[in-house]
DNA sequence: GTGCTATTGATTATCATCAAGCAAAGAATG
DNA sequence: CATTCTTTGCTTGATGATAATCAATAGCAC
């Protein structure tokens, strides 16, 4: 085989598994070991590849979103919990709104696989559906902001204004008396586009968000059906919540059990209140 | 430090990072090799990682695009190389609207990084450009069809009636005398669309794609300005697009530095006819 | 306290991978 | 045809990674 096609197959190989081991492109290439090294070294220095022990990475992959790369593991254990909680609450073929943000997107991850009609905004959530045979998919086009990932604007105010779904589930960069806030402003009119179109209303918030203000005020409480958050929320702060109308559901960090993440939802322990 | 989190931080780098080498966890998390060994041992048998030689893969990651994963390498060659061609008479600050297909998103791929405002309906494509701070990306929403991962259906076709701009590039699946084919019913719709809203409309076809005919056809070739194809294009084809109007350019795969394939698009000789 | 169990860290022998050097086979050049 | 340059495959000693075993520690029940 000549060298040119062999290089250019080996990118194919990389950049579709995302990763390959080195006796696998032995095998699969038909020659030997130390060419496919030196292929490989090549492949590092031009930037395309990232070599490491007893294989290959792709480099040139997909950027990645902003949000989800920088943002420390700060609240993912009572984010997950969180999340589990929330899908223990959506029944199968629901149609269900999903905002973005990173808890929805927890959520998001506990959904895939289900019988569910989706609806969302945000690219990290979409991608998560988008080869599910079992969930359709709706996305909500318009501007993509860079940062988040999530489409924005009038188009895509306009798409919602002509949807209905059954539950649409919210997060939250703050939650204070007078109600949900949120930091980018174009994204506030989209998210009360959502609530518009909304039967059940789930907010998704950790408790450190709470008593927390943000640039625009998107919603009073009173619009909010269910509000979800973690156990670490203070007494106070349940008893306003509990008093402005939503139900509130606390979700337990579980005391055993952490690695089920993927699949399996069961874990975390609720109390539910009112 | 417990188990529990140690685990639950160790699922969030591997995410994070897509890889991780075993020495570098240990060096983070400060336990032992053995200990770190053990977790992802734990976390490849429940499936959220991949254990390779000396680190570890995400497992738990995107769920691929269908049509992206199984096809071969078949054409990827031409492919890219009418990509190539197709980007250079692509200006910067031009409005682009990109088709899905995978001829279209090598296009996209050679695109990213540049000032553009880029609309799309396909998700492999907007995942390139979503983080992309110099490219604007448009997203146009609708149904998502779960092998090609593009929008479809009547809110994108609404979409794109209010949208005008400067460059079309369309995909096809077969070129005949009598136009443009596409292999699905509900695409064909949207694709008509796209030529409505375009200033200048560019196919992008590898040879084999001409005198083959599939499900519907989508156009006429008088509506089309420039086909893009590679060398491998017989000559009465060659005639026939450029009796029927557009322009055509033939790609010539490259006689060497085929490892070009990220950022630098200057390798593909082209032939422009008429 | 005593036993029990689970978790961790160290050690070892074994195996896989690596880089470097070398020779053979083509391809290109004069 | 001879010469040079490139590409490829093989071998070797060295390095790195693995699995398995064992001892130490820390909890927990009683």
């Amino acid at each position: 085989m000549p060298g040119r096609e062999r290089r250019s197959r080996l990118i194919d190989i990389i950049r579709l598994r995302g990763f390959a081991a080195l006796d696998e492109l032995v095998r699969e290439l038909g020659v030997s070991e130390s060419t496919i090294r030196r292929d490989l070294d090549a492949l590092e220095e031009q930037g395309t590849a990232r070599r490491t022990h007893g294989g290959v990475l792709y480099a040139g992959g997909l950027p990645r979103i902003a949000e989800f790369d920088e943002k420390q593991p700060a609240n993912w254990e009572a984010k997950r919990t969180i999340a589990a909680a929330t899908v223990k609450i959506i029944n199968d073929e629901e149609t269900v709104l999903l905002d973005g943000g990173t808890t929805t997107y927890e959520v998001a991850r506990l959904l895939a696989g289900r019988s569910l009609q989706v609806v969302t905004n945000s690219m990290p959530v979409a991608n998560l559906f988008a080869s599910e045979s079992r969930t359709d998919l709706i996305l909500l086009g318009g501007f993509v902001s860079p940062r988040t990932g999530v489409c924005l604007g009038p188009y895509t105010n306009e798409l919602l204004s002509r949807l209905h779904v059954t539950t649409t589930v919210l997060s939250a960069a703050g939650i204070s008396k007078q109600g949900l806030f949120n930091a980018q402003l174009l994204l506030a009119e989209t998210e009360q586009a959502m609530l518009r179109a909304a039967g059940k209303v789930i907010v998704v918030a950790d408790s450190s968000k709470f008593g927390r203000k943000s640039l625009t005020l998107v919603s009073g409480l009173e619009a909010i059906d269910i509000v979800v958050s973690d156990s670490g929320l203070s007494e106070e702060w349940q008893q306003t919540i509990l008093d402005a109308g939503p139900r509130l559901i606390l979700a337990d960090i579980p005391a055993e059990d952490v690695d089920s993440v993927g699949q399996d939802a069961s874990a975390a322990n609720t109390k539910i209140e009112s």
